[in-house]
DNA sequence: CTTGATTCAGTTGTAGGATGATATGTATCA
DNA sequence: TGATACATATCATCCTACAACTGAATCAAG
């Protein structure tokens, strides 16, 4: 009883097809945590592909953390709670209400980002992140350029806080949210959403050459605020806090 | 001239091992964007395994974004802006003992979505944490149960902001913490590192119920603070800020 | 009846070859 | 010169076989 997978107009490749059916079977609830999936012979008969197929799509769900394989035993179905890696497809940025999402995501993490390096910054974070500024103010305004020259600014920051895993947490949202840029442009090209606003960086790196914890903290907030709204996202209630100073 | 590939005292599968390999030789920069990687029949040869694990190491790598093969050309690394998708994975994470950054992240996390979650929170949502709450302080003490119902408390928390991202990031933060804490035990047994303070949590959920966004957030960080400190960890400059109120 | 070791079937992991599909370069010819 | 056909290289898929491991059934000994 071979399954007809979704042959689109995409000519994706086999393995992605049969990880991606079993993927929404997982998330919709039909293979609930802890179930074991079908052999990878009964996956292969069901689906009319070689068990090779099938061995690399359960190798990309396993890698997303999605399921564990154990030998000679099968393939059992994780709860979310104990995967053990985090996965953002391309594909879930598409809309706006994602990049709500991240934004605000983005400013819990770089607000607090900001007042830890403040307090631990050492003269070589300065450097870098005056050296991320100046790519950012200089000559060109190359778009592609300018974009890269400010994540980079925000990484920096992120590594001046002395903790690794706030670096990759930040450097992950960021990479999340340039390529949704990247993508929003393609589709709008008219719209120009370059986001640099000099001014703003200019005032967290002077909070951060002062060791000003909370003025870090405010201007961080209110840039990233800026920032959501210059692409036309607008945070929800985002807590304006102490960021009473707002732009 | 085969290859040795690091043999550590993990078991891990080859193709995930061919994976990592290759994976740090494109961020440490030895594989450019662009370059082409070496064909399945070389890679196969150099590693001394198959080639169907060769291929499930690239189909890894591609579902990572970070190659893109072409059939009948090669495989050809991707520039970090062109990936069509981000992974954080846990293995990469746990290198040593950084409970302290993972407690410095989470506090971070954990505060400020208190707070959303204060202002946003439904009647299922308070039901929900409520029910993870009775369930932690409940007749039997039993370890692993309590700490269940403890990350399930948190969890619920995150939810009830109606942030699917923070949702998944906390929830990724806290079985890093679960997973550390179980390693912990397994090495030094006789420590125990259970760590239920019933009474903080109540007054989490209490400023949850009153809607009292700042309150809650005192309230997280006071608790997080407070088990960080109860498994040993110190937060240095744990940024007390308006968390005066600290025990 | 209980207990323990052994065997056996089932499943994933790996190996290696064969064939099809696709892109690229090369040689031939008008 | 330009276009076409061919040859080649490579990935994509399929296939078979075996190794490693697990869990349960079987069976013998007490």
């Amino acid at each position: 009883m071979k399954q007809r997978l979704a042959a689109i107009g995409t000519v994706e490749a086999l393995p992605h097809r049969v990880a991606a059916f079993l993927s929404r079977e997982i998330d919709s609830g039909e293979l609930n945590p802890g179930t074991r999936l079908p052999t990878e012979q009964q996956l292969s008969e069901k689906f009319g592909v070689s068990r090779n197929v099938v061995r690399e799509a359960i190798a990309q769900l396993r890698a997303d953390g999605m399921i564990e394989a154990r030998q000679g035993v099968g393939a059992f179905v994780l709860a979310p709670e104990q995967r053990a890696s985090i996965r953002i497809d391309g594909e879930a940025l598409k809309d706006t209400e994602n990049m709500e999402r991240l934004f605000e995501l983005r400013c819990i993490l770089e607000a607090e980002s900001a007042a830890l390096a403040a307090e631990r910054r050492g003269q070589e974070h300065l450097d870098a992140i005056k050296a991320a500024l100046d790519r950012m103010s200089g000559e060109e305004r190359w778009e592609e350029g300018s974009i890269d020259a400010d994540l980079l600014f925000h990484r920096e920051i992120a590594r001046a806080t002395g903790n690794s895993y706030i670096h990759t947490f930040i450097s992950f949202v960021c990479e999340q949210i340039r390529r949704s840029i990247h993508y929003a442009r393609l589709t709008n090209p008219l719209h120009d959403l370059v986001d640099v606003n000099v001014g703003e960086h200019v005032r967290i790196y002077e909070a951060l050459v002062a060791g000003d914890p909370k003025a870090a903290e405010a201007a961080m907030r209110a840039h990233i605020i800026g920032a959501a709204e210059r692409v036309g996202v607008k945070l929800p209630a985002a807590r304006a806090k102490h960021t009473g100073k707002g732009k």
